[in-house]
DNA sequence: GCATACTTTTCCACTATCCGGAAAGGCAAT
DNA sequence: ATTGCCTTTCCGGATAGTGGAAAAGTATGC
């Protein structure tokens, strides 16, 4: 049975309907954008019939697309409009956004917001730099412990949800995430080598409210410039920067 | 009973429970953040004990969430990792993004690429211009006619689709809508003066692939500067700077 | 060109399971 | 303490979702 019926397999108490649905929908989201039928099928465990009868009942919501020409099946567009009314209700957004454009002006480059979904750190919201790379990867994701924003807040999460971060990762990553949790739950910022081309490295720091409890992770991407002042300054600089934006954001927000 | 059920009620062919937590779903996108049992099984002209199997389904999947402190219930996290799996994979997406930064240069301010989802126009990438306000609605949306890049996509849509959009919006706008939807169609470009404060105008192209079908709209705000050129020329301008990214964008894409 | 293999879709009887009414637990007020 | 409101659970019965198998539709081979 594929990996991910597992972890919904044992579900007391929810609707054999709606599990079943929602498997579909995860299938559809890992893989190729366009799945088969039988493919699905296969990997779900259901029969061929409940699995186009599901698949039917999603196109008709917009939740699932079918191709005209393949008629195979990929995820829905409807699913963004959900999505967005989730994020435009989610207060730590609206509390950060007026300070994005500030912390471009003092950085010098990409400003992003990251929220820990499942075990993906995703970005929400972006400023894009003054002179960004065209490559701007805008919805790309990866497991959170590959980013320094996921490692932030995925080192404040309880135990249960750490393991399953580590599941995603490599073993040498997972030595790294293990020896360093202590360090990355306390530390106000965090940086690291950035992978992405023109890019020196990427710093983060917690966006928390009132509680105390880190909603979200403020990202920024230092460019790198010939002849500049060395990274460790920008970075410092960087950081303060980040750190005003964080606590202005956490004031608006107050206790939630 | 509630308008949004009517719309869902007779599809022949679909799962009833699928039906129904899509429809609370959609309930859920309406209105507050969070909302309460008794309310949301009132409008869905459902039982209280199905609402409570369904979104106790839905929250075990985290498409829903619960508020520890009211117990009410609103949109879940998981949303917006399944909308990031479909906009990444979106080839229309992928195929403009490199150019945004490009035109964000020769127009100097934001720019946006919307897509029409339903009756409502997102902007699902952008790059923010160089002194953007900071009031950035990210993610705001509206009745699709009431943005240019709505007017521009929804124009080109079957009958059938416009008049869901009709429906959406006021008397002044409906008729309006009426009178120019050919013209709307048909432009090349559309323009608008802008609501958003601190911005003159903005102006839409759509972007085809090889079958000459809009997918999607790119939208740019003009800054609007005191004592710089007239409006009018740096309109034209923009227009110049959107259309050849289009068509980059289209040539990329090609026949999909 | 036909034949083969594969994939999607439909049909149908069975019974698993989803539904609604009603009662039981919580939580804030007055 | 009592009342009212909202959420949660219980339960029998009938609906409606399930899976096997056959049919329709499409691509691939020779």
């Amino acid at each position: 049975m594929a990996p991910l019926s597992e972890a919904l397999t044992d579900a007391p108490g929810s609707l054999g309907t709606v599990r079943n649905a929602v498997l579909l929908l995860r299938l559809l989201a890992e893989g190729p954008a366009y799945q088969q039928l039988t493919d699905l099928a296969d990997r779900s465990g259901l029969s061929l019939a409940t699995v186009h009868r599901l698949l039917r009942s999603l196109v008709l919501a917009d939740l699932v697309e079918q191709d005209p020409r393949s008629s195979r099946y990929g995820l829905g567009a409807e699913l963004t409009r959900l999505s967005h009314r989730y994020l435009a209700r989610l207060p730590i957004l609206g509390a950060v956004a007026p300070y994005l454009t500030q912390v471009r002006e003092g950085v010098g480059g990409t400003v992003q917001v990251e929220l820990l979904v499942g075990t993906a750190i995703v970005g929400m919201d972006r400023v894009d730099g003054f002179n960004a790379d065209p490559y701007r990867n805008s919805h790309h994701w990866r497991p959170a412990l590959l980013e320094v924003g996921g490692r932030l807040l995925g080192a404040r999460c309880p135990d249960e949800r750490w393991k399953l971060l580590l599941a995603e990762v490599d073993e040498a990553t997972r030595e790294l995430a293990d020896a360093e949790r202590e360090h990355w739950a306390g530390a106000p910022w965090l940086s690291m080598i950035s992978d992405i081309p023109g890019t020196a490295a990427e710093v983060a720091v917690p966006l928390v409210d009132g509680h105390g409890t880190a909603l979200a992770a403020l990202v920024a991407h230092l460019p790198s410039r010939e002849g500049a002042d060395p990274v460790a300054e920008r970075l410092e600089a960087s950081v303060a920067h980040l750190t005003r934006a964080a606590m202005a954001a956490g004031r608006t927000l107050g206790h939630g």
